[in-house]
DNA sequence: GCCTAGGTCCCGTTG
DNA sequence: CAACGGGGCCTAGGC
């Protein structure tokens, strides 16, 4: 097979284990992109401890020393490293190949041992600078609502962020329009009673703190426990359309407003 | 280039997109793993939105069609789409390729489009029938627990596993010494306060249709604020070593006992 | 280092 | 289908 054209990749196929682990030392010397698609076995032990016995499988090693060990079916990894772990190379008898990744701490150790290389791909000139923007999530949301409570409750006014109470931090400390004390707890999914036990934390610990206060959940919705529980509970539920606000947003930006503040119900005392 | 030797693997690279849309078209139909590494941008819209600009990726396809768009660093893929969903290629303009995928619900499509592909590669004789075990989780833990609740506490009697008190599950119903109701909930890693405040949930749901009952969380190690918590609420700490316990199940599996009953403190009454 | 909280989390299980 | 809980979750942020 005659292969030209090749850009910012090199391949690598064969049976001779020495040339491949040459190949692959290399790439991770120089911190290329490697790829290997191959017949293997896999132990990881650490938190965990998992044996995967032999099969076809993709490794990619990144350039930050993540590695991910691919099935040929299922989303997630099988086996991976995080970054920063430390990664070696070696010849095991004839044929094999043996690939030990360590992580310091927590203390971990892949080792993925390869019968049958089927190829390797270096990637030696990839770049990649692209901006990756997250529209609407949870933290361009709390922006929004902090630029305009009133999206949450008439008259309300943020005291602080990311409220600290103990050990555990509140989205908002808000003051309604009575001056009473408000925790606001944002979610940018619909709430189960997860969130709602988790503000209810939060208030409890408030209490705890003889702090006379009340509670308002804003999510985009509330499964029907939630809500439930909510309303035991007293705590308040706003719910919110987060795309629909962002797409005012992207409007007002697009012709040609700078900031939030405008284009909020007409507000402009800022 | 020329390359030899390619077991259960084909490439394709050149400038032609009609070819390598056909390449990958094919690689598609026969739900084949397919990779590609090129530069692209790509946009998803779903239960969130973002986009991605341009640079150069790792794209895999799966056999069960889970999409991963990689980045040359990073753990974790930067856009994906899980298993199931239904995916086209077509090609734009004159170089351009558009891999699009579609989730039906939620109601997700992750949009990549390749300015320029270095190589297409296609895994088609790929087989993975490889076993997986994941030794020491939480579910061989309560395996063990199961088996021997003395390692809790002396005298417990678990009456149900998987116990349910309103929508909630607790890992064990069980009875102490004194016939006294108790609730066990186990973690195979260090218990934070929200372990503590789970159990408590459950103790809470518990009393509210007046069972008398305690509860023991039994887990790797304790949060300094864990602990704490669990002595206010008077929630019963059991700390375990789940290694040292497997280690003996190993060890007792490999001298050629069939099952855990007999190497529990020499029990043999069941 | 520890701990808390979020994620397009994904995934299995249950009702 | 909705909802809950687990994961070797990972990662960011505070202390």
């Amino acid at each position: 097979m005659v292969v030209d054209d090749l850009k910012k990749i090199d391949i690598a196929t064969g049976s001779e284990a020495d040339k491949l682990a040459a190949t692959i030392k290399n790439a991770l010397d120089k911190k290329h992109l490697l790829v290997i698609i191959g017949r293997c076995s896999v132990d990881y032990e650490g938190r965990g401890k998992s044996r995967l016995e032999s099969g076809d499988r993709i490794v990619i090693v990144k350039q930050d020393g993540s590695v991910l060990v691919h099935r040929p079916v299922g989303f997630a990894p099988v086996n991976w490293q995080p970054g920063s772990a430390r990664i070696t190379i070696r010849v095991t008898g004839g044929r094999g190949l043996e690939l030990v990744s360590v992580r310091a701490s927590p203390r971990e150790i892949l080792r993925v041992v390869f019968e049958d290389v089927y190829i390797v791909i270096v990637g030696f000139g990839l770049s990649d600078a692209g901006e990756f923007t997250m529209y609407v999530d949870e933290e361009e949301l709390k922006n929004i609502i902090e630029k305009e409570p009133s999206l949450v409750e008439e008259g309300l006014r943020i005291v602080e962020r990311e409220y600290r109470i103990g050990d555990f931090y509140v989205d908002f400390y808000a003051k309604d329009k009575m001056n009473n004390d408000v925790l606001i707890e944002v979610k940018d999914e619909k709430a189960g009673v997860g969130s709602v036990v988790q503000l209810y934390k939060y208030l409890l610990e408030a209490q705890r703190r003889n702090m006379k206060v009340r509670g308002i959940l804003v999510s985009v919705g509330f499964s029907r426990e939630a809500a439930m529980l909510a309303e035991k509970l007293g705590i308040k539920r706003v719910e919110i359309n987060p795309k629909e606000i962002y797409a005012k947003y992207i409007e007002e930006k697009r012709t040609g407003e700078k900031s939030l503040e405008r284009f909020f119900s007409g507000k402009n005392d800022n």
